[in-house]
DNA sequence: GGAATTCCGGACCATTGCAGTCCTAAGTGT
DNA sequence: ACACTTAGGACTGCAATGGTCCGGAATTCC
């Protein structure tokens, strides 16, 4: 009864039903320890770049893997990256004009919350499907949730509180 | 550079990054037609019961998975089920006391927005991924904006605006 | 009692997407 | 020249999703 997939979930005591990739999350922490180095550092922009391998090295991320997701930040403009000896990726913007949503979307594409949802704004089941609306709105809040939440938010800088409420981060939804 | 997945997305209005699988989909398509034929009836409970195989042919969707939809639904106490000549399946409590969380939990089981988080709640970089905390209070944002839909304001009656706000829709988050 | 209707649930299959690897450029600094 | 690093295409393995098929059990109607 309680085994009706591939998971044991009797023990859970948080759980949503959506998904974040894991490209998404290696690419999170990167851009957090990207934010992390250069404030440590004292640098900015390109000043403090860091290599893909340092920092895959640093979370324990296959290499090749999260190389190909900074390339892609980078093809996206959040990343500014350079080759050669000292060379590596850095912010392209300061840690607190880039947030959660951007990373995200620039990493796993637009993908809708209902499937109900093409390319094209229409509905598979042109017209019967009647649950595209409210679940659009939803699909807008945490669009918001997400955009509300920067970089510098995610790094635990030194001299800042782990916990901080965030300003801007209150979505309301109406149906 | 655009065409890096399957999807060709440089005509899109609105967009996330989480995806709601189609089962759920389904499932909520449903229930949102048995609120509604109870409605139109009166009935109320098991009296207003409606085959999978109408639901299915109400929004033309593939019969034998419906019916595996609905029977997790019933077995997650979201249904009633009947067997036999005129029966099916009725909403088992009224449409205003489910909400949408629980419906895709019930199908889809729950899953962290984050790769990162496992059953038992412990990290697969077990201390190298600090981004775990903040992304756990998204996820938290995300389940109590979708518990706060009920299924009652998923489905048009007859004498109900379509678009109504929605009280306790208002979620905070906080890092 | 029997037939029609409907739910139940396991087994199965095809496609797709994700995660990860490999390899070959090409740019950059010493 | 050489070492280091990014750029990006091709490829593979695996798991999940979406969907089908079938035999069986409950229920109702005749």
């Amino acid at each position: 009864m309680v085994r009706n997939s591939r998971w044991d979930f009797r023990f859970l005591a948080t759980e949503t039903m959506l998904r974040l990739t894991k490209k998404a999350d290696y690419g999170l922490m990167a851009l957090k320890y990207l934010a992390e180095q250069a404030l440590a550092t004292g640098k900015t922009g390109a000043a403090s770049a860091q290599s893909a391998k340092d920092i895959a090295e640093a979370y324990h991320i296959p290499p090749q893997l999260l190389a190909k997701i900074l390339q892609t930040l980078a093809r996206q403009g959040l990343l500014v990256s350079h080759a050669g000896t000292h060379g590596g990726y850095a912010l392209a913007r300061p840690a607190t004009e880039i947030n959660a949503f951007e990373v995200i979307r620039a990493i796993d594409g637009p993908l809708f919350i209902t499937s109900c949802i093409t390319i094209h704004g229409t509905c598979d089941l042109a017209g019967h499907c009647t649950i595209k609306e409210p679940l659009r709105k939803v699909n807008d809040s945490i669009k918001d949730l997400l955009a509300g939440i920067v970089i510098a938010d995610l790094a635990e800088t030194p001299d800042h509180e782990p916990s901080v409420t965030l300003a801007g981060g209150l979505v309301s939804i109406a149906l």
